[in-house]
DNA sequence: GCAGTCACGGAAAGCGTTTTCCGTTGTGAG
DNA sequence: CTCACAACGGAAAACGCTTTCCGTGACTGC
C-alpha cells in the first residue's frame, strides 16, 4: 500500500553530490567530474551521471564550491545614491554585463552613511566577493573605499574619487556640452545663454566648457555673465528666463544644465509668449524621458548613456578581477537626442 | 638582517581561523568559541583571542560559516521592473529592514525576461538563500516564482500574483482614492471628475472605487462618464481638460490617477485661464516629488509609502523565514500629502 | 588526603564541493 | 602468455569554519 515507486526521497534539505553518487552508483569524484566536464570519464558514464543528477534536481551548492578554492563569481555593488534617478540605469547596465557572465551581485545601499558603508564592506569581504563596484552621486568626490587592508579590485562607476588614479568611469560632460553647442550652431543660433546647476559641481563646469568650446569653433563667445548658475530645478528655469528676457532680448538659444531646468525654461518661455523653437531653441541634459518627452515641445537633450556606462563599468571590473590593469578617470561619450525644442533636423542647413 | 619582528605575515589570501589559533597559541575550536561567545572559556582567554583576531584583521569567511550548517543570512531580490520609478523606494525599504538584521541581498534584475528570471532563481537556489522577495510592476499579475521544486519562502512586494493566496503586500489604492475624495469633499468641492490611467489596471479600478466611496459618504455621486480613462501621461491630462471644460463647465475638482496626468491637467487648466485651486482643485497620485513639487501650483497628492512598503515586506519575509505563516494579499495604507493644488488647509472649514 | 565536580580548552567530525593521486581493468604488442 | 600502458573511476585530502565530545587540571567537601 505504501508508495514503493522510485520516487526520489529527499529526507532533509537540498540534494547533495552524495545523493547523486549513491543514486548513480558511482563515487563522489566521478559525479563531480562528470558534471564539470573534467577528468577522464567515458562519455557514457558522464551522460548517465548527468541524467541522474537532473532527475534528482541536483543543484551544486555554490557555497561549497567557493569554499574549495574556486572563484566566487560574486561581486559587491555599493550604491550611495538614494534618489536613484541616475543609479538605476547604471545599475541595470552593470547587471547586464554580469548576468552574461553568470556573476551574482550583492547589493548594498550605503545611503551616504559611512558607518553603514563600513558594515557593508565588511560583509562583502566576509563573503569573499571577487570585486566591488561603487556607484552613486558624483556631485562631490568621495574618498576611496576602505578595504580594511584587504586587496580587492574596486571600480567606481558614475562616482568620483578624490584621487584621480582610482579606476573610474564618468560621462563625458564636456563632450555633452559640446554636442549641445554644435547642434545649436549648426541650426544657426548665435546668441546662446547657458542656464545650469550649482557652480561648484564639476559636471556643471565641464558642460559649460564643452559649450564654450563648440561656440568658439564657430567664432562665437560665451561671456561669463551669460552662464547662469543656480539649482537643478524647474523653478530656477523659470527665474532664469525672467532674467534672460530682460537682459538679452536677442537670445535665440538656451542650453540648460539638466532637463528639469530646461522644462522650467520652456514652460516659462511659453507663458511669456516666446515660441520654442522658432524664437528660442532649448537644449536640455540627461534625457530624462519622463520630463524631456512630456515637455511641450519635447526636449532635444543630451543623453549620458548611463546604461552603457554601467555595462562598461562591469566589463572593466571583470578585467581587473582577471588581473588586468585599469586606472584613472575614463569618460564615456554622451549622445544628442533630437526632439523638437530646437527645430527639426531638417533645418540644419540653415546655418 | 631580515625583519624578525612580529609583523603579521600573510602569505596567501585572507587570514583564517588557523592563523589566529596559531598566533594566539590556542586551538581552532577555542578561537571559534571565543569569537562567537559560545562554549566555556575564561573571559580572559576570550579577550586575548579577540585581541589577536583583531590584530590580524581576521574576518571569518561567511562562506565557510554557511557551509557548516548555519543560517545563510542572505536573501534574493528579484526585480522585474526596469523603469524603476516605483521599485527604487521599495528596494530601499527592503534594504533598511535587512541591513538592520545584517542580512545580505543578492540583486537580480529579470527585466521581464522569463529565461533570465529562471537563471536568477537557479543561481539563488544554488547560493542557498534563505528567502526571496519579488518586486516590480503590478500592472499585470504575474505567475508565482518557479522554485524548481525547492521549498523556500517567497514574498511579493508591490507585485501581484495571479493566485491571491501568495503572500504579497500592495498599496491600498482604494484607501488612497478615498483619501483624495474626502479631502476634496472637506474642502467643499462637489463637482468632481476623475482622470486616470488604463481602465483594465487594477489600481485604476481601486482608486476610482475609493473616490466613489468617499463622495458617496458626502451624498455625491460619481457618474461613470465622469471617469476618464487613458494613459499615464501628461498629454492625456491635457486632452482630458479639453473634454472636461467642454462637457462640464461647473467642474470644481479633478482627481488624477497619477501625478503625470495631474501635471498635464494643471498645466492645461492654467493655459486656459482656469485658476488652480480657486476654480478647480486638483489631486494627484504617487507623490512623485520631482513632478508634484515642480507643478505650479505644487500638487496635493496621494503617497503610497513605498519605502515603508519595502520595509514591511522585508519584515514579512523574515517572519516567513523564521517559520511564521504569512499568506494572502495585504494592503498598506496610503497618505495624503497636502501642497497647494487644492487650496491651503486653512480653507477646510469652508465646506 | 581522596573522590567527585567543574571549568576549561583540545581533538576530531562534519558541512558539500573540487582535485590530486592511485589502483584497477582492459587492451595491444612482443 | 606476459608486460606495458592507457583509460577509467575511486579514496582521500583540502577548503574554513562550527560543534560535539572528551581529557585534563584545579577545586570543593568530607
Amino acid at each position: 500500500m505504501a508508495m514503493l515507486g522510485r520516487r526520489p526521497v529527499r529526507p532533509s534539505g537540498p540534494v547533495t553530490i552524495h545523493d547523486v553518487a549513491k543514486a548513480a552508483q558511482v563515487s563522489l569524484s566521478t559525479v563531480s567530474k562528470a558534471l564539470n566536464g573534467t577528468g577522464q570519464l567515458r562519455e557514457e558514464t558522464r551522460d548517465m551521471v548527468r541524467r541522474v543528477a537532473e532527475e534528482l534536481r541536483f543543484r551544486p551548492s555554490e557555497i561549497a564550491r567557493s569554499l574549495s578554492g574556486r572563484q566566487r563569481r560574486t561581486i559587491g555593488l555599493i550604491s550611495s545614491d538614494h534618489h536613484g534617478r541616475f543609479s538605476l540605469p547604471v545599475l541595470e547596465g552593470i547587471q547586464d554585463t554580469l548576468d552574461a557572465e553568470s556573476i551574482s551581485v550583492f547589493l548594498c545601499n550605503a545611503a551616504g552613511d559611512p558607518e553603514r558603508e563600513r558594515q557593508h564592506i565588511h560583509s562583502l569581504l566576509a563573503n569573499r566577493v571577487d570585486g566591488i563596484i561603487v556607484t552613486g552621486t558624483r556631485a562631490t568626490p568621495r574618498h576611496p573605499l576602505n578595504l580594511e587592508g584587504e586587496h580587492l579590485p574596486v571600480f567606481y562607476a558614475f562616482s568620483r574619487v578624490v584621487d584621480p588614479d582610482y579606476p573610474c568611469l564618468l560621462p563625458d560632460d564636456r563632450g555633452g556640452g559640446q554636442l549641445a553647442g554644435e547642434h545649436l550652431c549648426r541650426l544657426g543660433r548665435s546668441h546662446v545663454v547657458h542656464v545650469t546647476g550649482p557652480a561648484h559641481v564639476e559636471a556643471v563646469q565641464h558642460r559649460r566648457q564643452g559649450l564654450e568650446h563648440a561656440l568658439a569653433e564657430h567664432g562665437l563667445a560665451l561671456p561669463p555673465e551669460r552662464v547662469l548658475t543656480g539649482s537643478w530645478s524647474e523653478a530656477w528655469g523659470h527665474e532664469a528666463v525672467d532674467r534672460i528676457l530682460a537682459a538679452w532680448p536677442s537670445t535665440d538659444a538656451i542650453f540648460c544644465g539638466n532637463d528639469q531646468i530646461a522644462r522650467g525654461v520652456v514652460d516659462a518661455l511659453r507663458a511669456r509668449g516666446v515660441r520654442v523653437p522658432a524664437d528660442i531653441a532649448v537644449v536640455g541634459f540627461d534625457n530624462w524621458e519622463i520630463i524631456a518627452a512630456a515637455t511641450r515641445p519635447p526636449l532635444t537633450t543630451v543623453d549620458m548613456n548611463l546604461h552603457e556606462l554601467g555595462r562598461q563599468a562591469g566589463l572593466q571590473l571583470l578585467t581587473m578581477i582577471d588581473g588586468g590593469e585599469v586606472r584613472g578617470v575614463q569618460r564615456l561619450p554622451c549622445s544628442l537626442v533630437v526632439r523638437e525644442s530646437c527645430g527639426g533636423q531638417m533645418s540644419q542647413n540653415r546655418g
